[in-house]
DNA sequence: AAGGGCCTCAACCGCTATAGA
DNA sequence: CTCTATAGCGGTTGAGGCCCT
């Protein structure tokens, strides 16, 4: 299908915008609302093309985008999306509040590339450049580079909920059968014992917020730990390529985060020896006392 | 001080996806 | 179903600023 282009009128400004340009804009978005892109330079008194507008708008005018620098915690979170998305600017920058894809973009090409080139890794595959070919993330023992992150995830879900909340609730989340742990399961995927466990943890999360007769965790919960408390980088890492989806990992970051930003930071509770192989899930104990069951 | 090279990032381009007539 | 308009995406470009010689 051709098309005619939408900036080869006639006319038609390129390049900088100047401040006086920028004010029309906004006046125009505040009084009438986005959307109707093709006709508002004309309505707004603009001699840009729609498409012009809208970028402008969306990557630099829009009031609630974040401007200043990177923090560690947001190159963090795009190194780790990128490693699991690749160059989907967009759907990396749904992650972090206020960024735009185009200035994802940029600073991925201008900074966090080179960040990974200088560590040896491969910016496209997040793997080390070497001759062996090994990515750094493999076990370094015969042991599933995983386990550990399952078992103190289990642990802290114990330790943290088990007494004053809902047995019944942690019980379902290890032994739950739920439409996403069946989808996991049926895959044909390699399943993780982390991704067994965040995954019927994410369904469950889903219950909880969907069905008004499920109580959940109680209020007074102050577990406010995030994942990059509760697992190293490659930890992390593994679960984002294991587990079945994005959307699946945002939902455990929600249970993760329950009881909201005035909760208190939780201590470490005692290491609590979890079986590296998830067969325990299985065999869940009721009768057990939560906390220390898994040993 | 001059100018050449490099870096950054806003803006553009070409394309696909989607909605609606 | 087809066609068209619009929105959105990712790659690329180039202006301008900075740094080094």
């Amino acid at each position: 299908m051709v098309r005619t282009p939408c900036c080869k009128e006639e006319g038609i400004k390129k390049g900088a915008w100047t401040p006086e340009e920028d004010q029309k804009l906004i006046a125009y978005l505040q009084l009438h609302g986005e959307g109707g892109w093709r006709t508002l330079p004309e309505k707004a008194g603009l001699k840009r093309c729609g498409k012009s507008c809208r970028l402008r708008w969306a990557n630099y005018l829009r009031p609630d985008i974040k401007r200043g620098e990177f923090s560690p915690e947001e190159d963090d979170t795009i190194i780790k999306l990128h490693a699991l998305k690749g160059n989907k600017w967009a759907a990396i920058a749904t992650s972090l509040a206020g960024r735009t894809d185009n200035e994802i973009k940029n600073y991925w090409n201008t900074n966090l590339k080179k960040r990974l080139k200088q560590k040896g890794l491969d910016p496209i595959t997040h793997k080390p450049i070497n001759s062996t070919g090994k990515t750094g993330l493999e076990p370094k023992t015969n042991k599933p580079v995983y386990s550990s992150g399952s078992a103190r995830l289990l642990n802290r879900v114990a330790s943290k909920y088990a007494v004053e909340l809902n047995r019944d609730l942690l019980t379902g989340i290890i032994s739950g059968n739920s439409a996403v742990a069946e989808d996991s399961q049926n895959s044909g995927d390699v399943d993780s014992p982390t991704s067994t466990l965040l995954n019927k943890m994410a369904a469950t999360s889903v219950l909880i917020n969907t069905t008004s007769t499920f109580s959940g965790f109680s209020d007074n919960c102050s577990f406010t730990d995030d994942f990059n408390e509760f697992f190293s980088n490659e930890e992390i890492s593994d679960m984002y390529t294991t587990v079945d989806n994005f959307g699946i990992m945002e939902e455990l970051k929600g249970i993760l985060s329950y009881g909201g930003a005035g909760a208190g930071v939780i201590e470490d509770s005692p290491e609590v020896n979890v079986a590296d192989a998830m067969d325990f899930i299985g065999s869940w104990n009721e009768d057990d006392n939560m906390v220390g069951v898994f040993v």
